[in-house]
RNA sequence: UGGCCUAUAGUAUAAUGGUAGUACAACUGAUUUUGGUUCAGUUUGUCUAGGUUCGAAUCCUGGUAGGCCAACCA
């Protein structure tokens, strides 16, 4: 119920109104949408915007949204991408209706390039790439009429058949649209059609050696599949008017295109060219690294695909250029993850803390909150003893103002535990804090605290006996500047050196040692993490998938 | 140089001729056994010049700025 008022005062975005008053005014009973991505890298979270919407729109209006491949360029795509992108959107929580291919395709479209030669609206050109771009013109001059215009439908007819049939070679003639060599759109001059590309093709195989360009491809395959709203982005506009024109040259389904803007997100980059130059160069490990934008490695990185369509949802769709903050990525995903991960102490970087009036052979068992935000969570068993790890950063013997950890003299509360007192510094000979001696307060623990004593800090902490070794990997971005592509020179030349911090060892409670891959933690004051998909049973291994919000951090760069 | 698209706070997005709102970010403060969470509050905006109108972010015209278009890529 409480769903239904957040929906009804949520605004529609421009598609959505589009949807509503096609619908209203009775020009569809249901509407079809696609995802149409082509099979030559990985998804992205520019893409998760285009499936939120695509799928969004069949979810809150009657209809179905359908996965097509756009595979008409057999040299560029492969099966191994169709699988990722399969698993990456049902991962995200959508089902298509059908699995489709353009490639399923290709005889029907080749009987409209048929039936457009025997319209006389397409012939076969004999002319080269380069005598084609000179005919062209451009945005000034007006194009010229190629000399193999005016064969008659006889002679295209055989002509485009040899071409099927495989008697000529690659680039040595072309299918072309004949419209108008004068146009004010350079995409309406007489566009190819069709090519000839003897190659491996990766559904049909060799039964092909033309095969169609993306705009003699992509609006029928969408009218084949009664697609009533084709969306896609703002590249596009001009192709929309050779879109329209196949459509009522063939007399077909008329699907209707509408664009938006692609989503950009700063300090990272989004172009698939780009990406994979960053897997193939080796920047990163591959195209699940936990730090690149691609589905697949932010859902290693630790997303939550809740998270990543709440993020699509307050981003929105428009028509403007834009560069998405990362920030709101990022409470998207703090926000998910602070109601559902369980709560853990794992210390970075140790500091050694005895408590001196705690008997040496003792041992406690304590009791921690699973989860604070959540009263079912539950508890877990954390030990205590004499000896134990506190982070290096926790104990500073010249404090800063404000500064309200443990310093000489005064007293914290180690989280879940007792509230202790720094009595004593131990200093190795190049004068390093090695060890804090402390005392503890015995009737100040935690849930039966009878002390009457206020600290201001509290610590998280591990007792050194107890102590799990794993190892934790910290992800900061990708990339030094917002706009890495904006900037001058290589875009490369801008990754951040800094993006992957290696922990090998970081010293965690025993409760982590029963963590599976679905688990997700918050380890105390340090930020979110679960398991790399590396971890092993020799080795546990942690990805950070956002840090805590740190006003300290941000109070410390003031100075 | 031509055509097309776009312009609302630092960022993103609403307001559909009638009170410029929301979220993130930033900043205060309260609460807190996480410097987390939560809560309360503050700062910041209609690109510009005209026009139409009782009234313009919205409609019209000019300008400015950004983006896209001259692949046998999609």
């Amino acid at each position: 119920m409480t769903d239904f008022r957040k929906e009804e005062e949520k605004s529609m975005n421009f598609i959505e109104e589009i949807v509503e008053s096609d619908l209203a005014a009775g020009k569809y009973k249901s509407i079809v949408t696609r995802f149409p991505p082509e099979p030559n890298g990985y998804l992205h979270i520019g893409h998760a915007s285009s499936i939120c919407l695509n799928f969004g729109l069949t979810s809150k209006f009657p209809g179905y949204t359908n996965l097509r491949f756009d595979d008409t360029n057999p040299t560029t795509e492969e099966t191994e991408y169709v699988e990722s992108i399969k698993e990456d959107i049902k991962w995200l929580g959508f089902q298509w209706k059908n699995e489709l291919f353009a490639s399923d395709y290709f005889d029907k479209l080749y009987e409209f390039a048929v039936l457009l030669i025997k319209k006389g609206l397409a012939y076969v050109d004999d002319s080269s790439s380069e005598q084609i771009a000179t005919m062209k013109g451009n945005h000034t001059t007006p194009g010229q009429n190629s000399p193999f215009r005016e064969r008659s439908v006889d002679e295209n007819l055989g002509l485009f058949e040899r071409m099927k049939k495989g008697e000529f070679p690659d680039g040595s003639r072309t299918l072309r649209a004949k419209i108008d060599m004068a146009h004010q759109n350079l995409l309406m001059r007489d566009p190819i059609l069709y090519r000839i590309k003897h190659a491996h093709h990766h559904r049909t195989g060799n039964n092909w050696c033309i095969y169609p360009m993306y705009d003699f491809a992509h609006g029928q395959s969408d009218s084949i599949e009664n697609v009533t709203h084709s969306i896609c982005t703002m590249e596009f506009v001009p192709h929309r008017e050779l879109y329209d024109w196949i459509i009522e040259k063939l007399q077909i389904f008329p699907s209707h295109q509408y664009e938006f803007a692609r989503r950009n997100l700063n300090y990272t980059v989004t172009s698939k060219r780009k990406l994979l130059q960053l897997v193939n160069e080796k920047f990163v490990s591959g195209w699940d690294d936990p730090r690149m934008p691609t589905i697949t490695g932010l859902r290693r990185r630790g997303y939550t695909p809740e998270s990543i369509r709440d993020f699509c949802e307050r981003i929105g769709i428009a028509k403007r250029d834009n560069l998405i903050d990362v920030s709101l990525l990022e409470y998207c995903i703090r926000e998910h993850l602070n109601k559902i991960s369980q709560r853990r102490m794992v210390v970075f970087d140790p500091l050694k803390i005895v408590i001196s009036n705690f008997p040496e052979m003792h041992e406690e068992i304590l009791k921690g909150e699973d989860n604070p935000e959540d009263p079912d969570a539950g508890h877990r068993d954390i030990p205590f003893s004499r000896d134990l790890y506190i982070e290096q950063d926790d104990f500073m013997e010249n404090p800063p103002k404000k500064y309200f950890r443990l310093t000489p003299g005064q007293m914290v509360r180690l989280k879940s535990a007792y509230i202790i007192k720094c009595e004593e510094v131990i200093k190795d000979d190049a004068g390093k804090v090695i060890e804090v001696r402390c005392t503890y307060i015995p009737e100040s623990r935690s849930g039966s605290d009878t002390s009457d004593i206020n600290v201001k800090g509290t610590l998280h902490w591990v007792s050194m006996k107890h102590a799990v070794k794993c190892e934790v990997r910290l992800y900061d971005r990708l990339f030094r500047v917002e706009d890495p592509s904006s900037e001058e020179g290589d875009f490369k030349d801008y990754i951040n050196p800094d993006s992957l911090q290696v922990i090998e060892t970081a010293y965690a409670e025993p409760a982590v040692l029963t963590t599976t891959f679905n688990d997700r933690y918050q380890f105390l004051r340090k930020g979110y993490f679960c398991l790399d998909r590396e971890s092993s049973e020799e080795k546990i291994v942690f990805n950070r998938t956002v840090t805590l919000k740190d006003t300290w951090a941000k109070e410390l760069k003031k100075g």
